[in-house]
DNA sequence: ACAATTTAAGTTATACTATAACAAAACATA
DNA sequence: TATGTTTTGTTATAGTATAACTTAAATTGT
């Protein structure tokens, strides 16, 4: 096995992630000259608390805490800002956002969710690319945009279900 | 390019799919003592009115017009029996469900969505599929689900697309 | 600096998707 | 036919997302 993603590590500095991510955000916004405003760098920030994928709904007590309003309207506006930008991904199969590790080039994630802890990991995978868009052309059928979500269980929570089906058996 | 599936001809005798497809639910359901009941079978032929996917709730009209209950319930419960069954998939990224044309084996789909017609081939993709199943293993990763929704555009729809950005030109 | 224009945020209302909870009916089986 | 189980009817509500219009802030040109 291939070393972990930090997702996968519980124990992993996460201010680290958080910070990194909003100095991307912040260096790729001024390059492209688009405006991270405090609404959608909060969001930004909101969406990197953790790993894993947060329902917009999540996202309001937080704003209204911060002093902005918080109605739908406000944070699905940061979520499309930030989602054009390539800074979050939408996850369809659970009406969730999660935070993008590499911004940058557009691109599509392909995820891996654990079904018993929600961390998320975003796959850079090629093999996985390859096989759609060969199977697409295949078919004439020429490709906009991809959803790949796979849930199951990460290498923690095997552990975790392992060990509690053991103290059932007992 | 190679044989076209029937979703990308537009000019496929559809009546056959229909038919088929009730048929093979009969016998699966039958198989497996599973009792495919009025609701559920008039559920499964609209749901195969074409090969694009379809919202629940446009599946309510038609159920009223044949005499059944129309509250969300009953055609959710419906269509969760199929999905159990294996006999229709909900396609995540537009909240619509669509029929499986392989129905038995329990399987995930990987579908092929045209944005322009809405038709939605299901792909028995096995590169994508162990793809998917590399990259998830070298994490450690156990697959439970997998969703895998491609959007584009189909062959015939390219055609019109290129078509009509020909007569803007002009 | 000012006015004009564009972009973002506030606000209210509402559409769309899905499920909870309980009652009534239909079915299966003894 | 009595019994338990499954399905359907029914009402209400939860959860997700957007439309439409108003106000405010930032950007641009002069």
């Amino acid at each position: 096995m291939s070393k972990q993603p930090l997702s996968f590590q519980p124990g992993h500095n996460h201010d680290r992630c958080i910070h990194e991510a909003l100095h991307k955000a912040r260096t790729l916004c001024s390059e492209r000259k688009q405006r991270l405003t405090p609404i959608r760098e909060l969001v930004l920030q909101l969406i990197w608390q953790s790993h894993k994928p947060l329902g917009a709904y999540e996202l309001l007590p937080a704003l209204a805490d911060a002093g902005f309003n918080s109605a739908p309207p406000t944070v699905y506006r940061a979520l499309d800002f930030l989602q054009a930008q390539g800074l979050v991904h939408r996850i369809a199969s659970l009406n969730a956002f999660i935070g993008c590790p590499h911004p940058g080039p557009a691109h599509q994630g392909c995820f891996l969710i654990c079904r018993s802890c929600s961390c998320t990991v975003e796959l850079e995978s090629a093999p996985v690319q390859n096989a759609i868009h060969n199977s697409a052309a295949h078919l004439g059928f020429v490709i906009e945009q991809e959803t790949v979500e796979v849930v199951g269980l990460c290498p923690n929570c095997q552990q975790s279900d392992a060990n509690s089906l053991q103290r059932e058996a007992e």
